[in-house]
DNA sequence: GACCTGCTGCGGGATG
């Protein structure tokens, strides 16, 4: 179901159809017109009788699309029963963002609105307990511990629920916080014994269609998708190539003495180009942002003018945060903020005047993220400064460097958000980890179940509609193994003391992992957090919110490191994930860049004699002839694929006893020449087997997510291999592959 | 070889 904007007459009509006290409520505001997509939302809403998908950029009010006819839904209920919408949030700030948005309105219909995260008081929760209706908003973690908290009770504190509207529905989508969703919305409607509207509000990102099976699984043809038009993004772009100095020997130290010269010449250009206005900086790492903040608040000093540039991460503090982002809210004083992701989506910072990217993007979609927040005012462009940094060519240069990689992806991926192209999000996998969560869960709710039930309720008939029945069965049998539940002489499934113990924690509720972090200290006030396995020793300095400190003393106790201000100071290490999984398109894209000869208007000089060394590189290396090539002991597989395939080639391979490393434009393999490499390809296309396991097999670690330690082996591999590989999709490019050769082949012949 | 997110119940002490 799509539903496209038109301007038809119905528009009045429509908004005559919401409660007269919100319409008053509107005039009074001073809203002159609904927008497209509030416009679309009113009839299906109103209605509630199917679920809805709401589509449209950020700040293009999809809240009030979803709750202005909601509330006039609330509106209508009988005063002594009255009725039940529940918002679900990613972030606590977002939650009171909306509540704050909401209050007004709500206030005006008498209907109560209440948030509900980690930083509710208790009080304030019990109060909504005791009369559970209006709005509720609340995190899934929060809903999570109100399922397994109230126990029997949760099924009256939810039985007037309408609606379930979850905000910002691609930020949930792929993740284990995602299926954690899914499987708490298919809870708590079995709870209430009735399908519930859905309400899924989204940035036009990606494929809708994944969307929309994400909403309601099963059902995607039953959602219905409502886009507000888009009008065209007017882009201006610039790609400064920065060539790093030439260093001598392989020295590490003087390796990356010679990234920090390239690093500090942008540090210039920065200063240089967007003092005097608002902008946004990502430099991909929150080590980067420390660098890149401390450079520019000292360069402000050194020329004795007012600081511009303010640090913005996940480890900072709320507090220095909070600082930069009222910097960039302020009208009086230009600001701009050195950020990862944490200003890519939902809290409202204003509008910029550019975007500074440097080095590729980890993806398209993160890209059209980001640049969304510049340009938004109207007839402003939207400005893109892109940086890539490369380093001098030798004779032992790797093909990452000889194709120029960084350049290369970072002119793909703009290639591509041109056309519109974003990373659809793959939502398949067993999610074994969080599958633990939820029976235990189920199991605390319940005061206990047993086998057949936990099935029926999670996976025949809840979120994890892809696991096999025996292998449920065997994850049971792993958790009674390792003493987290036992079963009764009825039947009946109960937690053991350790699984008593994981549930009465409160680190139960989120199914994503986190390590344990230092916290670091000035003067009394916190800073921000480090991680525990990177500690740092008295006396050594640190950069960190953009300012240089030194230690004094290091508490492994508590888990706090004091600091006072310093001199010098080193970048902090973060301990990053797994990086970035760059998408098959992408890949492909890259080679189409280099097959080119086109030049590519948006490259500044320099970036423009990279990629001509980079494409004169990639006819040298022969790439256009073969695709299995052999490099000294080593063979390179230039098959253009993205990095889930690559690392499952790379699987595959030492399968084979063939030892292999995905280096993300090609996959390394040793211990064969190129016949050898080319036979063992071809092995592998005709292989039927898309089980995996004897491919999974050669992993040594699979743990990844929160629970993974307590599943059964033969879970956890298929856990692995459905989460992490692409079996399928590594077969049939591979099959591809050698069809391409073998017709190849009979065309020479 | 990126990033981000979240959390209850209880007991003790201060306050109205």
């Amino acid at each position: 179901m799509t539903n496209s904007p038109s301007s038809n007459s119905d528009e009045s009509r429509n908004f005559e159809r919401l409660d007269p006290r919100i319409q008053r409520w509107l005039w009074q505001a001073g809203w002159t017109a609904l927008r497209d997509a509030q416009e679309l939302a009113i009839p299906p809403l109103l209605k509630g009788d199917h679920d809805v998908i709401i589509a449209a950029a950020t700040a293009a009010g999809k809240t009030e699309a979803a709750f202005l006819p909601i509330l006039t839904r609330l509106g209508q209920a009988d005063e002594d029963a009255p009725r039940l919408a529940v918002y679900i949030g990613p972030l606590k700030a977002l939650i009171n963002d909306q509540w704050q948005r909401l209050e007004g309105l709500c206030e005006a219909l008498g209907i109560p609105v209440t948030p509900w995260h980690g930083d509710i008081s208790a009080s304030h929760k019990g109060r909504f307990l005791k009369r559970p209706a209006g709005c509720l908003l609340i995190t899934p973690e929060s809903l999570e511990a109100m399922l397994m908290r109230q126990g029997s009770t949760a099924a009256g504190v939810l039985a007037a629920a309408d609606y379930f509207v979850v905000d910002e529905l691609h930020s949930f989508m792929g993740s284990e916080r995602g299926k954690q969703l899914q499987s708490l919305l298919s809870r708590a409607e079995r709870l209430v014994g009735r399908r519930v509207c859905r309400v899924g509000l989204s940035a036009t990102l990606g494929d809708m269609q994944g969307a929309q099976e994400f909403l309601r699984p099963g059902h995607a043809d039953e959602v219905e998708l409502i886009q507000a038009a888009q009008g065209a993004l007017d882009l201006h772009i610039v790609v400064k190539g920065v060539l790093e100095p030439a260093v001598t020997g392989k020295d590490a130290d003087e390796a990356d003495e010679a990234n920090l010269v390239a690093k500090a010449s942008i540090v210039g250009d920065l200063y240089r180009a967007l003092r005097g206005s608002n902008n946004l900086i990502f430099p991909n790492s929150r080590s980067a942002v420390e660098f890149f903040a401390d450079r520019l608040r000292r360069r402000c000093e050194e020329e004795k003018v007012p600081n511009e540039f303010w640090p913005h991460h996940g480890n900072l503090a709320k507090d220095i945060r909070e600082q930069t982002e009222a910097a960039l809210k302020q009208k009086v004083l230009p600001a701009s903020a050195i950020c990862t992701s944490t200003l890519e989506l939902g809290i409202d910072i204003g509008t910029v005047k550019s975007v500074a990217q440097i080095g590729a993007p980890p993806s398209v979609a993160s890209l059209r993220q980001r640049l969304g927040r510049s340009g938004r005012r109207k007839g402003e462009p939207a400005i893109l400064r892109g940086y890539a940094i490369e380093r001098p060519l030798h004779t032992q240069s790797s093909p990452t460097e000889l194709l120029r990689g960084n350049l290369l992806q970072m002119v793909a991926m703009l290639r591509l958000l041109l056309k519109g192209w974003y990373e659809p999000i793959s939502v398949s996998g067993l999610h074994a980890s969080t599958l633990v969560q939820q029976v235990l869960s189920v199991i605390a709710q319940n005061g206990g179940s047993n086998a057949g039930r936990l099935w029926e309720v999670l996976c025949e008939h809840g979120a994890f509609g892809g696991m096999p029945r025996e292998l449920f069965a065997s994850l049971l049998r792993g958790l009674g193994a390792k003493e987290i539940i036992f079963q009764d002489a009825t039947g009946l499934i109960l937690l053991a003391p350790k699984g008593e113990k994981l549930c009465s924690h409160y680190s139960f509720y989120a199914a994503f992992s986190s390590q344990e972090e230092f916290r670091i200290v000035a003067n009394g006030e916190t800073l921000g957090s480090m991680p525990v396995s990177r500690p740092l020793a008295p006396g050594s300095f640190v950069i960190f919110g953009g300012r240089r400190w030194q230690v004094i003393s290091v508490s492994t106790e508590e888990l706090v490191i004091e600091v006072k201000p310093g001199a010098a100071g080193a970048l902090p290490n973060f301990e990053g994930q797994y990086g970035a999984m760059i998408h098959d398109r992408v890949r492909q894209e890259m080679r189409d860049v280099l097959r080119s000869s086109d030049a590519v208007p948006f490259l500044d000089k320099a970036a423009a004699q990279l990629l001509a060394e980079a494409r004169q590189n990639y006819h040298g290396l022969g790439l256009e002839k073969t695709w299995v090539r052999e490099a000294g002991a080593e063979v390179h597989v230039f098959w253009w694929m993205g990095d889930r395939i690559n690392d499952t080639l790379a699987l595959m391979l030492q399968a084979l006893q063939l030892p292999a490393i995905n280096h993300g434009l090609y996959v390394e393999v040793r211990g064969a020449d190129r016949a050898g490499v080319r036979e063992a390809l071809r092995e592998l296309s005709r292989t039927p087997d898309a089980h995996g396991a004897r491919f999974a097999a050669t992993v040594q670690n699979k743990i990844r997510e929160k629970w993974d330690s307590l599943l059964a082996d033969d879970v956890l591999e298929a856990s692995f291999v459905s989460n992490s590989l692409d079996i399928e999709g590594t077969l049939a490019a591979l099959r591809v592959r050698s069809e391409l050769t073998r017709s190849k082949q009979a065309g020479l012949s």
